[in-house]
DNA sequence: TCGATATCTTTATAATATTGGAAATATGGA
DNA sequence: TCCATATTTCCAATATTATAAAGATATCGA
């Protein structure tokens, strides 16, 4: 993963709303949600809904596919994982008898 | 790991000088580094590297140590895991047979 | 095929927040 | 005291955010 692209899916994260509107398409799973069911979750005006949705899929952390009058979004849940990988990449000068708490190894 | 910490948490790392920190930190382990080190690897002035260490740190993503005149940074590895488990915390719903990419299972 | 309606995005703008770095300030050690 | 190390204060430049208003695009019924 390149250096641009987690700073872009972590930018995207780093806020309220967006983090919200991740958190309901991971919890919906796979299936994903129109764009008004998740406003309705959460409810935020449509036009701010938009706004955070189109950054979400410009970092990548979410699709979008069109289905008839609905958009429906999705999460990837792959880029989640690439990126802790990035984070803990090189870790520890390669020594491998670090403690990385939870994780484990390096 | 609480929501406002979380964000508390991306926020930090979504700008490319801390990231960029925070990598150099992971890297050179639980040891730590003087902030001097970290700008001279990085070349960075001082009252930017300070700047952008007090926010990692106050994002509990760093910790930081008085050593004599050297104040010495090291990584909260532990962090990040909790970063991760948060983003994907209940996902799809409780289905286990969703997909979740290189994470596996949810 | 035409317009009414539903769904969602784009544009424009004002309010707010973040960033980098010079200069000044602290703190520790010789 | 004087130097080395690091932080804090300040400010202008830049970026982000929320939302109203207007613009797309799709469906449906007459």
């Amino acid at each position: 993963m390149e250096k641009q692209t987690v700073l872009s899916a972590l930018a995207a994260l780093a806020q309220e709303t967006r983090l919200d509107v991740f958190r309901v398409l991971v919890q919906a799973g796979p299936q994903g949600l129109a764009a008004g069911a998740i406003g309705a979750a959460l409810d935020i005006p449509s036009a701010t809904l938009s706004f955070h949705l189109k950054e979400l899929k410009s970092s990548g952390l979410v699709r979008c596919e069109r289905r008839g009058r609905w958009r429906i979004y999705s999460p990837d849940f792959s880029a989640v994982g690439q990126l802790m990988d990035f984070l803990t990449a090189n870790c520890c000068q390669g020594v491998d008898s670090c403690d990385l708490g939870s994780k484990g190894d390096c």
